[in-house]
DNA sequence: GCATAGATATCGCGA
DNA sequence: TCGCGATGTCTATGC
């Protein structure tokens, strides 16, 4: 199977035969100009332009215009694929769960694409994750008395990051990799509180390496706690 | 200048030249064996593999593999580019604020394409933002009593996405453009509880399509409220 | 520039 | 399948 293969102003029925045939063994590129009905969870419109649109073999779907990563239009993974031609050439991309369509309208297509594209490795650095496993084997970057006793902890609001104890009761740990805002205030609120309904003695802390002064305000009102600690990065990758 | 251009199998310099002199004009599409580093807010490896590779005038990166929506790896807008030629293609995608590289290293470039892409003109129905205004110019769709008095009401503690009175006083109303879930809860919760600090009598509701089992529970816990209503869609745009 | 919240969020995980 | 929460979330908006 070729590498990749290139179509220049292809026919309609080109098109439409490579779309059926081909497209789960590369990824389709179609540089036209297009109108693009969206009707699903929302619905939208665009109108006519020139834009980049992408197959994957997986079923997703991506229309591109000129600026900002988010495709105008999408449809994600496990979508079908159907062609029709008329004046112009009709594309319908539709997804069953949820019910959603998109409709791709091009009077004309300037070019096509089959590219032959891997999976590949991936490794990210850096996650939440990884600090709440920092955190169980340093339970002292805590506190001297903080003892781990289960991670994702289910309880019927939510899954705790961290659950243990200290010389006072439960402590209960929600993580962010970044900066933490009012959001995680309140998702730690509502873990903290599901104990107290139990009956348990509990205190509850943000473990972020930065949190917003609004965040640090509402913390403090609701008498929660934070700890200061960074996600670790990949010491041999480095910014120049 | 033409709407697109293709190079089979560039040369490095070929490359270089063209991302350093069309990028501002055009979408450019690498398709070549590449690897990837990447060092900013976490940090990423993705191993030789073939992928699709787009730059876009505005500095937007997207690095995409063959299956799912999201880019394996990526720089967004405002972000700059530098090429260096050696025994490998080496492409430096550099974002300021906050400061991230991003390092792909091609020993081959399959081809090159340099497409006249557009912006056009796009239209969304079924925001969130239109539920509130249809709530705004039918209240009785709440209850008979309540009279909205100010959307996007700031409190220290976030926006309130409707702020109202009833004739038991205050009605915070959340809204959700989809099913609310337990973060839909705290979220409401957040803002009545500052209306209670202040010490106004408050009630609060989620305005929703659906509502989680768990977060109704939650919901019941907080003493707050559930009120039924769905994003209303374009009429002229329908599913098959 | 910072913070807040929405999104057709997408995606992975666990029950 | 559903629900929940992280995400290098991205993006728009308001201060």
């Amino acid at each position: 199977m070729e590498k990749y293969k290139f179509f220049d102003l292809p026919e309609f029925s080109t098109v439409k035969d490579i779309l059926e045939n081909e497209r789960t063994n590369y990824v389709i590129t179609l540089f036209g100009l297009c109108k693009i009905l969206y009707a699903g969870r929302a619905s939208s419109i665009a109108t006519y332009s020139s834009r980049l649109i992408t197959f994957k073999p997986d079923g997703s779907v991506l229309v591109h215009s000129n600026r900002k990563l988010k495709p105008v239009n999408w449809q994600p993974s496990s979508s079908e694929v159907k062609v029709e031609i008329g004046d112009e050439l009709k594309i319908y991309v539709e997804r069953k769960r949820p019910k959603e369509v998109l409709e791709i309208l091009m009077p004309i297509v300037y070019y096509l694409s089959l590219s032959k594209v891997d999976e590949g490795e991936f490794h990210l650095f850096g996650s939440e994750s990884e600090m709440v496993e920092e955190v169980v084997k340093n339970p002292e970057l805590i506190s001297r008395d903080f003892i781990p006793l289960e991670r994702e902890y289910q309880t019927p609001f939510g899954k705790i990051d961290l659950l243990g104890v200290t010389s006072t009761g439960y402590l209960v740990l929600e993580f962010k990799r970044a900066q933490a805002g009012l959001e995680a205030v309140s998702q730690l609120k509502r873990y903290v509180d599901y104990l107290s309904w139990k009956g348990e003695k509990v205190r509850g802390g943000i473990v972020a390496p930065s949190i917003s002064k609004s965040a640090l305000k509402l913390l403090k009102k609701y008498e929660l706690e934070y700890f200061q600690l960074s996600p670790k990065l990949l010491s041999t990758i480095r910014l120049k």
